[in-house]
RNA sequence: GGGCGAUUAGCUCAGUUGGUUAGAGCAUCUCGUUUACACCGAGAGGGUCGGGGGUUCGAGUCCCUCAUCGCCCACCA
């Protein structure tokens, strides 16, 4: 059978068959084992971070996830009861604005068309089809997840957690209503978070206008001038600042531009220097008019504001900066953050302007009804007709834009519900400061601490459809008495009166009031959602059932490991740290590992939008989910982020189109071998799309794709040698050198693996495993057992350890490649049903199930190893000779070394190696050879090895090679004597080190002196 | 403006606490189809480790500085 396996391993079939064998197996299902009796490890438990069910998933989930797996599958085989916790995420407004730009485009529809039980609903069935998607993608990569267990952050467990949590918030004073602004998205029309808002420089304008004082006395400017870059605000304006004491403030910007100058290097110094002298001819100009202005403020002194003819105050306050623009800022509190800031100072009115649309509102006056840019053309030509306008500059701006609908921000006043930070946040920092969440790489703790510290509260409403709608009741015109008797006897209520508005707040943890809740009285549930990431936030312990101490909470909890990205340590992990400690009172994991992030070729993060994203279906399609899975391990290591650039693979002819910023936004392109087109991801006209796709991938998969190749063909030779195999424990007197060697080495790579793969050293053990199976077991053991396995009485022990060594293998790459070892596994349960060296035993019926290898500490030999490098040194020298003479192959060369006596008895047994693997035959041994006339020689390990070339020497060639090598020992035997020479050297360096450089430098001597004489040789014969 | 990171071969990246002549894969060149593998094998060429300065007997590795690039945070009337 094994002997008709084909020679290249082809992963589709296999994945497919071992994933559902897996699957019915119930292998990915756990169950708590409180009692430890089936698992005395106990737990290992991550939960995953879940999926936005906005789409599918790209190259990031796919190494976000792939880790996971990894440590799942070999947490699993270390006798860990793993549980590995799946399930999607609502992302509400994500989500909401992916189905309404989607009604939009398709049926011309707003939501409010739709209305919102019938836009929820269509938002449900988007949820179905990307979570079935998503889930489908994991499985085809091959997570272990269990499957059973999938939750989504809107189901009715973790909806329970989240009103019990909010509930506990309420009662406990951490949730408050309050009056904020916030950044509006008028598409959307909803309140946007900092975090998701981003920030796109456009060309704009500085306008500079002219408010009007009321009343100016003798001596008082008629006007103040202002400057803004959003005229339109103007109409919410309730104030003009000036700096309380300008005179000071200008002297300290002096003081820092002066700071500035002695500390700027020589080429910024004319410019700093120019900042001083136009502050300077700006203290002569201005600072008279300001302290006037200053003291006009004290007086109540109040300015006209244009168009809308409205009085407002000159305040004084020390947000408006002197040394810029006029020296005096206009304030308008309901649209600008550090307005809104002066405006609670001063205690001045707050005027919003706006509708939710984004249209003025009556506030507005005559403006009503406009949208901000039209009105702020008009507002500008008005003022300009007024004669108000001074002048206007041409300016770069940073406008703020909502991430989810990349329309602009604006600022607006908004009730909102907040969750107070101050405690929740210290108790988050506290748990990483002393080490209870560890977060790998250290760096990225210091983000996670600076963000927390600030203890900003955290607004959590959102004006959205989409989400747990929040849990609070308004009741305008009961009593409390009438409250209380509504809700007398249950403690899944409770209330607050709230002032401002004059109504009580209500909150419930049970399922929805009802509107007649109140005998005599109506109350209506806010109509607004919570922030997504209030019930990510929840995730590790609401999947496990929280509030109910379920026995899943009482085990799993806290999990072990969280694998996610750097740009969610904040969003996410932080409040997930200060939300479980808050509700569960322990922190949610012990570990945090952040992966690198996968860029495009350019350095621009992979994403669908930009079109530079992969579809790891398409990898897997092309290379398989092991090459993919492989891959992904080999590059995670501790840099940040990781290049892959990537190519269009043409349908027709198959060849490679690089991907650039160019084409990657293209709907078709047309092949440059072939000419033929083909369509891409932005196909969407009906000629586009009846083009063959062609798929986007990465050459930098064909490295794993062909250590699987290699893997599945040394099991090939294995299985294809295990003929009349026999289990029995492995005498060591029978083993050779290479063998002893490879066990070695064999233990040293599961030590490497098993260690690396504890600090989340992914790449470490993916390199280790591909050099330990490529250049040590098949380059060499392989092709050095071969004679052995030919011959009766040496075959039985090479198929032993053969077999043994394949099976190690196997396990230590199952965790990163599942599928083929799996599919080996089960070959070689076939050909050697029991392994092992001592104890040969049964091998399990999974891989997935079998133990992870256990180091053996006796089995390494580091002297066995040097023994065996030596013999490697040797070879290489033969090789690189009879390349160098281009000698065919099968021409045989003959060889005479000359050595001590512990390396011909270390070498000579060897004799059939150099003769099998280099062509080589030795002709003699020891220190009293006499080498042939003519003959090329190396040195190594202070032995000296001359190949006969009287047949076939090329003696320019070898002359070149020689004069090549000599000049470059000339000159490290220079760098080298010099640095022993050095005195301080061989006193302050430590001997062992000086030792060393003592002994490379004799056998540099050595072989330099072999080198000379054999070229004087060739030198003599040309 | 504050913070973090990166800069090593043509490309993509490794490089452990400072210590022999800085490595790998791809690409390039030479040779090769020997029964596991051409998704292969044997070999070669290719690097003043971004620039400058410092600490040290010794620096790719530690410190300072400059340059370029990326990310995060803050701010921008």
């Amino acid at each position: 059978m094994p002997t008709e396996l084909p020679s290249r391993y082809t992963p589709a079939e296999a994945q497919a068959r071992w994933y559902s064998y897996w699957q019915d197996k119930g292998y990915f299902h756990s169950e708590p084992d409180p009692d430890g009796k089936k698992f005395p490890n106990g737990p290992y438990t991550i939960v995953i971070p879940p999926p936005n069910v906005t789409g599918a998933l790209h190259l990031g989930h796919a190494l976000n996830n792939t880790l996971q797996d990894i440590l799942i599958r070999s947490k699993r085989m270390q006798g860990f009861n793993t549980l590995w916790m799946p399930g999607t995420d609502h992302a509400g407004i994500a989500t909401q604005a992916v189905v309404e730009r989607r009604l939009l485009e398709q049926q011309k529809l707003s939501r409010h068309d739709l209305g919102r039980e019938a836009l929820v609903e269509r938002i449900w069935s988007w949820k179905q089809e990307y979570e079935t998607r998503i889930i489908g993608q994991l499985k085809q990569m091959g997570c272990s997840c269990d499957w059973q267990r999938t939750r989504f952050t809107l189901d009715e467990v973790c909806a329970r957690a989240v009103r019990h949590t909010f509930f506990k918030m309420f009662q406990d004073d951490k949730i408050y209503r309050g009056k904020r602004l916030v950044n509006w998205d008028p598409f959307l029309q909803t309140a946007v978070s900092d975090d998701e808002v981003f920030h796109e420089t456009v060309a704009g304008h500085f306008w500079h206008f002219r408010y009007p004082v009321i009343d100016p006395q003798p001596g008082e400017p008629t006007f103040v001038t202002i400057a803004t870059t959003r005229p339109e605000t103007m109409l919410g304006d309730t104030a003009v600042a000036v700096h309380p004491d300008p005179a000071a403030a200008l002297d300290r910007a002096e003081a820092d531009l002066k700071t500035k100058l002695a500390d700027a290097p020589a080429k910024d110094k004319a410019d700093v220097q120019k900042q001083l002298d136009d502050l300077a001819q700006r203290r002569q100009s201005m600072l008279p008019g300001l302290i006037k202005l200053r003291e006009m403020a004290a007086a109540g002194r109040k300015l006209m504001l244009p168009l809308l003819n409205r009085p407002i105050p000159l305040v004084a306050d020390a947000w408006a900066k002197p040394e810029l623009g006029s020296g005096c800022v206009k304030i308008t509190p309901a649209h600008d953050p550090n307005d809104y800031d002066v405006a609670r100072r001063q205690n001045l009115p707050m005027i919003n302007i706006l509708n939710p649309d984004g249209t003025l509102n009556a506030s507005a006056g005559l403006y009503q009804g406009q949208k901000m840019f039209k009105a702020r053309e008009r507002v500008v030509s008005d003022l300009d007709g007024l004669g108000l306008l001074e002048k206007v500059e041409d300016r770069e701006i940073e406008l703020a834009h909502s991430d989810r609908s990349k329309t602009p921000i604006e600022p607006y006043l908004a009730d909102q519900w907040f969750v107070r930070m101050a405690e929740l946040a210290q108790t988050a920092m506290d748990a990483v400061s002393d080490g209870r969440v560890q977060i790998t790489p250290a760096r990225y703790a210091k983000g996670y601490l600076d963000w927390l510290g600030e203890k900003r509260d955290w607004p959590v409403s959102r004006q959205l459809w989409w989400g747990h709608r929040i849990p609070i009741w308004y009741a305008k015109t009961a009593t409390e008495a009438e409250l209380k008797t509504a809700f007398a006897g249950r403690d899944d209520v409770a209330w607050q009166r709230d002032d401002e508005q004059g109504q009580w707040l209500i909150c419930s943890q049970a399922a929805d009031l009802a509107s007649d809740a109140i005998a005599g009285h109506t109350i209506s549930q806010d109509p607004d959602v919570l922030d997504t990431w209030f019930s990510s936030a929840l995730w590790p312990h609401s999947t496990l059932g929280w509030p109910a101490q379920t026995p899943e909470l009482k085990y799993y909890y806290p999990t072990s490991t969280l694998i996610t990205s750097r740009d969610i340590i904040t969003l996410w992990v932080a409040r997930m740290v200060l939300n479980g400690l808050y509700n569960v009172g322990q922190v949610p994991f012990k570990n945090v590992f952040i992966h690198p992030k996968i860029l495009d070729r350019d350095g621009d993060t992979m994403s669908k939008s930009k079109g530079n994203g992969v579809d790891p279906l398409d990898v897997i399609e092309k290379f398989g989910a092991d090459s993919l899975r492989f891959a992904l391990a080999y590059i995670t290591t501790e840099t940040q982020d990781v290049r892959m650039p990537v190519e269009f693979e043409c349908p027709h002819c198959q060849s490679l189109v690089e991907q650039t910023k160019k084409n990657r936004v293209l709907p078709r392109i047309a092949c440059k071998k072939c000419g033929q087109e083909f369509s891409t991801q932005w196909a969407s006209t009906p000629e586009d799309v009846a083009l063959p796709r062609g798929p986007v991938t990465s050459e930098r998969f064909e490295l794993a794709r062909n250590f699987c190749n290699k893997l599945w063909n040394a099991s090939r030779f294995v299985l294809m040698n295990l003929e009349g195999f026999s289990a029995a424990p492995v005498d060591d007197a029978e083993l050779l050198l290479e063998d002893r060697w490879l066990l070695s080495r064999l233990n040293t790579v599961t030590e490497l693996v098993t260690s690396s793969l504890d600090v989340f050293k992914f790449g470490e053990a993916a390199r280790g495993l591909y050099d330990f199976a490529w250049d040590e077991f098949c380059s060499f053991y392989v092709e050095m057992v071969k004679n052995r396995l030919q011959q009766p009485e040496t075959r039985p022990a090479a198929q032993r350890i053969l077999a043994h060594t394949l099976d190690t293998l196997l396990r230590l790459l199952h965790p990163i490649i599942p599928f083929l070892t799996e599919e080996v596994w089960h070959l070689l349960a076939t050909a050697a049903p029991q392994r092992g060296l001592e104890k040969p035993a049964t091998a399990s019926e999974s891989i997935m199930i079998a133990a992870w290898p256990a180091a053996d500490p006796r089995r390494q030999d580091a002297a066995i190893e040097s023994q065996f490098a030596q013999f490697q040194a040797v070879l290489g020298g033969l090789r690189e000779i009879r390349s160098r003479q281009n000698i065919p192959p099968k021409t045989p060369i003959e060889f005479y070394a000359r050595c001590d006596a512990a390396s011909q008895q270390l070498l000579e047994p060897m004799t059939a190696y150099f003769d099998s693997m280099a062509g080589a035959k030795a002709i003699a041994w020891g220190e009293q050879i006499s080498p042939p006339a003519m003959s090329a020689s190396f040195v190594t390990g202070g032995m000296e090895v001359y190949v006969d070339l009287s047949q076939h020497i090329d003696v320019a060639a070898e002359t070149a090679r020689l004069e090549k090598e000599t000049d470059k020992l000339a000159s490290l035997i220079k760098a080298k004597q010099g640095k022993l020479s050095n005195a301080s050297f061989a006193e302050r360096a430590p001997a062992d080190v000086v030792q060393k450089e003592r002994d490379s430098l004799q056998e540099m001597i050595d072989r330099l002196a072999s080198l000379t004489a054999t070229l004087t040789q060739m030198r003599a014969k040309k």
